[in-house]
DNA sequence: ACGATGATGAAC
DNA sequence: TTCATCATCGTA
């Protein structure tokens, strides 16, 4: 079984696909080679009145790809450095979206982006074949006591409510090589 | 524990 | 136009 994941997919609840993501692959095309990464660790930024999220304070330049469709990519530049891949969730006009920190032998969402050649080049496009990233099902079942959930790191500036908030799912086994 | 490193957004 | 901040990481 393989099986691309469309819109559909990324429009539900974004807590709901952010847990469904785990042991989905992260396909890269580079090239003629298409590598295939499991997911092991996401987090979720739901809604405007989440405070961690970037859509807290409104529709900026940066963040405005989060206000629309699902299942599109939005991958913003951190740190002086780091480009952080997320993918939009939820109904159209609802912002929200799902950083992915990691996946199978890559822990951190830096490394991530920086091992696959993902920068924001990519940004607005649509998780589809034609824009050489994506994601797929692969048939995986995750059972609920394989995934831990805890707080979402790098957040603790919105003050304890919303940075305690179990948003951040992550395979309880070590998937790091 | 801290510096690298530059875009972002809010204030002035 | 300035300036503090930042969904991180490597080195120590």
């Amino acid at each position: 079984m393989r099986k691309i994941l469309t819109k559909k997919f990324f429009e539900r609840a974004t807590l709901v696909v952010a847990y469904d993501l785990l042991g989905k692959f992260l396909v890269r095309k580079k090239g003629r080679k298409e590598i295939a990464y499991m997911v092991t660790e996401v987090e979720a930024y739901d809604g405007h009145k989440d405070k961690a999220s970037h859509a807290h304070r409104g529709e900026t330049p940066r963040n405005k790809v989060m206000f629309g469709e699902a299942g599109v990519w939005y991958i913003y530049f951190v740190y002086g450095m780091y480009d952080m891949l997320n993918v939009v969730t939820g109904p159209r006009g609802y912002p929200a979206a799902i950083l992915i920190r990691g996946v199978e032998g890559i822990r951190g969402p830096g490394r991530l982006t920086k091992k696959l050649g993902i920068t924001r080049r990519l940004n607005s496009k649509n998780a589809v074949r034609v824009s050489g990233l994506w994601i797929e099902d692969r048939g995986i079942k995750v059972r609920p006591k394989e995934i831990k959930k805890t707080s979402r790191v790098g957040v603790n500036y919105v003050g304890s409510v919303w940075s305690k908030k179990p948003y951040r799912f992550i395979f309880k086994k070590d998937y790091d090589h």
